[in-house]
DNA sequence: AGCTTGGTGACATAACTGTGACATTGTTCA
DNA sequence: TGAACAATGTCACAGTTATGTCACCAAGCT
């Protein structure tokens, strides 16, 4: 998972990243909310840490801003010594899908973040689809209407994320990402490729170009 | 939303049940893991807050059953006297959505609740609408009754703008700087053909233009 | 070797967008 | 009232960029 952790103390940012990244999390950092909405537009993230009390924009403000931004379903947790209802109340309100007061267990918030990283996991347990089209975890086949195509691994790699995000569009970025792990936007050229391939393999009219933005399925 | 509370204590249950009653949430009790499961297969829940000691089948063993089985996806909030960090990392291992350690305010219950059913909310895409005219920030795509337009991407930003402000008007500086971030209020021809293309594509007397101000949206 | 997979790079095609010329509408003021 | 001016509408056109298409090659597997 990409986490993106917001805190001002550098120290403690620190910390949390070098814990994270134990359990093989790809951990990033932003010292304030302003500074982590900018990130946000740049790159791709599986989850938010954020802390409250922060210089520039509080965490409060930031987790609004995402919530009403073009990254609003993006798990975030709120990392704060302040612990009065309140405060809480204040951080649900504000959007947050957890609250974890300071001072806490590392491993208790590793637990909350493997639940969050569940709960969007558990939902595609048995199979995915969208509309006809199904992909089986189990066996690793896509069918259309019961008729099952010939995918290479990449093109079903591309097809499930596609149908997790359906019928939301998927940036071409968090493609070349989850696909090749490239942070970089460059060489889009496999890229193409590999849509023109699936393209032709599925029925006609189902994978939708956003110009500029990316690839969307669409149930017709 | 229906909630399903599984509390060997009947006082305590009916307090609980009672305060979620109040915010419009249908509240049925089971008095033990057994018995919860046996309701899950009669009837459906969106969210189950579950204690751990319990006679006939404790918290977590019924926990990592549900998850197991047919309903494997329905949030599940522990609610508990235990409080150490093994309890709640066992909690979370069973499949746990959340945690929650009592005693409790039972609004900071509420407000995790509350979190729990806005991510499953979050996972539709989020609208900006004004009137029949309505952006879907998800698939990027701007509908009237439910008729998609083809539209440009700056013709889209437009509308997000137009939408954002609606019924205001929007001054032609406005738009110039968030569509072109253009200090300088100069060449608006861009602006003019833009304006031109998206009134041709929305329906008749939607856009209107305040000459020398602006332009805004129009609901009829 | 033969097969599968997947990336590269060249080129074609399509989509998008600003420009500039001209038309139209509205406003001001003598 | 009617120039004269300003703002906006209309539209063909061309430059630019993103995407589609495909032949080919490299690497890995059987």
């Amino acid at each position: 998972m990409r986490i993106l952790v917001v805190e001002d103390n550098h120290a403690t940012a620190a910390n949390l990243g070098d814990y994270l990244a134990l359990f093989d999390h790809h951990v990033d950092f932003a010292y304030n909310g302003q500074a982590a909405i900018q990130l946000l537009d740049e790159s791709r993230f599986d989850l938010i840490i954020l802390d409250i009390m922060m210089p520039v924009m509080n965490g409060l403000t930031a987790c609004h801003a995402i919530r009403a931004g073009y990254h609003a379903d993006i798990p975030i947790i709120f990392l704060t010594a302040r612990d009065t209802l309140e405060d809480k109340l204040a951080g649900f309100k504000a959007g947050a899908d957890d609250y974890l007061v300071k001072p806490f267990e590392l491993q208790e918030l590793h637990a909350r973040v493997q639940a969050l990283e569940a709960r969007n996991q558990r939902r595609l347990s048995p199979q995915l689809r969208y509309g006809a089209l199904v992909y089986d975890v189990g066996t690793d086949a896509v069918t259309v209407n019961d008729e099952t195509l010939l995918l290479d691994p990449t093109q079903k790699r591309i097809v499930q994320l596609l149908i997790k995000k359906a019928p939301k569009l998927v940036g071409n970025q968090d493609i070349a990402y989850e696909i090749w792990k490239e942070d970089e936007p460059e060489e889009t050229s496999a890229l193409r490729t590999q849509i023109y391939r699936l393209r032709k393999a599925l029925p006609e009219g189902m994978l939708i170009t956003e110009r500029g933005k990316g690839y969307r399925l669409n149930a017709d």
